[in-house]
DNA sequence: GTGAAAGCGCTAACAC
DNA sequence: GTGTTAGCGCTTTCAC
């Protein structure tokens, strides 16, 4: 079980290390009846090479860092899947970590993906300031790009959807189907998603005339908990919502869940949309209109920055692309509701006891 | 943005290369005055090691590997948390890998991590016989323990749960709510989990006397999609089980989907177990009823397996821990359906159209 | 308690 | 096309 190195194939094909080498990295040309003897001898010794030995020598490990701050949550999961599917088409590995939404943690992960010489890293920072230093600190010694959330006041390179744009996108549609009143469900406002999302949806409503209430702006965390107990809240108030936008579809999930429990009709009493569209927003009952993060695009477009980054350092780049709405069951279609609408003029936001 | 080495660290502080490793490793004693002197020369010159250097020398990398057949099972994903959770502990990394339920893929993974010399593998192989090659290759090199799956005809540990000690929890308790008939659907056979499973349900239907039929033994993946069509099939089926016994709790999910979506009423007209209790196991409606594999534990084991190889290598253990019933809605309660029984002696199967 | 020096296994000049 | 050689940055004897 000792492991066989470059000289045992060496000696075993009778050419030089620098021969062996050559012929199994195909860095320069060999010559063909050397090649063969080459790897006849490496197959032979079951010969499968030390990447260590290599990346120290070569100053590159050919792996990338990632840092996402939940992989129990699907969006990120799924976001590294695209991710390590670029990576691999490339013949490179990702080094994954999961900053458990622990700031200290992801310091210490960024850290050690540092030491461990990685090419570069793609994150997702888990808070908008206490993730700031380690994030710039990372990004000084390496090629760094953030992924969906970004660190307030770092010039790093960025990649993720348009937040402002998604809103547009969701708010436009609920007031389509005749939604007059929204709130909005979110987690606390500690990343730029959380901030961005609120920012877009203040904006859209005021623009388009859809009423919201202080009360029932609800932040807690991205999660089918909070979605539920917020939901409770607003079905608890005195006066109810015609909708109810969540900042992700975890709690769009959750809000759905109580609206059931509760026995309040999802789309005809209350529309409910989400944000991230992970696999399983197709898959409840009923089914989730949320707004799709283009994930593969992402994840092949921060590979490129990162490539970019390791050439020209310096000048940093924000990709926002543009998100797009994908309608279902959980909100009422424009045309039925177009047709109500033409009877009642306007439909006012229902209450409650 | 020159990496700062070891050597610079040394000469700021005035001592040799030796003491700035021994004092920031604390392998050996260093007098405390020059310790000072070099942790600080270390923070001022922002030093961050060069972990592949030392990982060359030291013929260690304090990471281990782990390859799963498919991070977007939150099963897995909830695996991959707690081994990490585990290995954190003991400041050590996990390097993951998806094989995407392709044993090619997985191949190379594992080549990959080898040449990366990471100290040792967890592997949940993605099939049964194709992963063996490989698997068993690895495992002749360094120390591998395999998670919840395993190959056939291998000598390497494993640690897992008792599939056949589940198969009689979960139908022991079907068979004392009343349920007399039942169908089992599964992935198909490419993996030593399904082969138990099924081989659990065979033997404990027959022990207790529940009556199941070929046509109502369905393979296919793990997942919603075939849980939803493999449903659809049984309920277009000419005779109804009582019960449906899932592999894992993604069938199970989509087999409650399928049933609300045709009005069965679940757990009254028919009961639903799933596999795994992942999180979504209880937030789903029915809340489902599941057998609760010991992640925490499994991990630990794992871990602790992987260390014991590392020192004793040669001998092999399998470790099978108990798994638990986590009864909720989607099955009946043992003492309603007992009060049911007390008139009806005895449920048949109900028959359909 | 500390320093000098010899590599870990590999690759990239540099020769030929 | 191929061999020789000098390290990559670190740890660890072996001296003192």
């Amino acid at each position: 079980m000792q492991r066989v190195t470059i000289a045992q194939v060496a000696d075993r094909a009778g050419v030089s290390t620098a021969t062996v080498s050559r012929a199994l990295s195909g860095t320069r040309p060999v010559s063909e009846e050397v090649r063969r003897r080459v790897l006849a001898a490496a197959r032979e010794l079951g010969y499968s090479g030390n990447s260590i030995a290599s990346a120290l020598r070569r100053n590159r490990t050919d792996t990338v860092g990632m840092v996402v701050p939940s992989i129990g949550n699907p969006f990120f999961t799924s976001l590294v899947e695209s991710v390590e599917h670029v990576l691999q088409a490339e013949g490179r590995q990702l080094f994954l970590c999961d900053s458990r939404q622990d700031p200290e943690v992801e310091r210490q992960h960024l850290r050690s993906m540092i030491a461990r010489q990685v090419d570069g890293i793609i994150i997702s920072p888990c808070h908008g300031s206490e993730s700031a230093s380690a994030v710039q600190a990372a990004a000084d010694a390496i090629p760094l790009v953030q992924l969906d959330r970004h660190v307030a006041d770092t010039s790093t390179d960025w990649v993720g959807v348009d937040d402002h744009e998604a809103m547009r996108l969701v708010l436009e549609h609920l007031h389509a189907t005749g939604a007059r009143s929204a709130a909005f469900v979110s987690s606390a406002m500690t990343n730029s998603s959380t901030e961005l999302r609120l920012a877009g949806f203040r904006r859209q409503t005021e623009r388009l005339g859809i009423r919201t209430r202080p009360d029932w702006i609800l932040l807690g965390e991205y999660s089918m908990a909070w979605g539920r107990s917020a939901t409770a809240e607003l079905l608890d108030g005195a006066e109810l919502p015609d909708a109810i936008v969540c900042a992700d579809d975890l709690i769009a999930i959750g809000a759905l869940r109580t609206c059931r429990a509760r026995g309040v009709a999802v789309p005809d009493d209350m529309q409910i949309t989400g944000y991230d569209d992970i696999d399983f927003a197709d898959l409840v009952d009923p089914a989730l209109t949320t707004v799709n993060q283009p994930r593969d695009r992402i994840a092949a477009e921060a590979v490129r920055l990162l490539a970019t980054a390791e050439t020209w350092g310096g000048t940093s780049a924000h990709t926002a692309l543009a998100p797009s709405l994908v309608t279902r069951q959980s909100t009422a279609s424009p045309e039925r509701s177009a047709r109500y609408l033409t009877g009642a003029e306007h439909q006012e936001s229902s209450s409650r006891s």
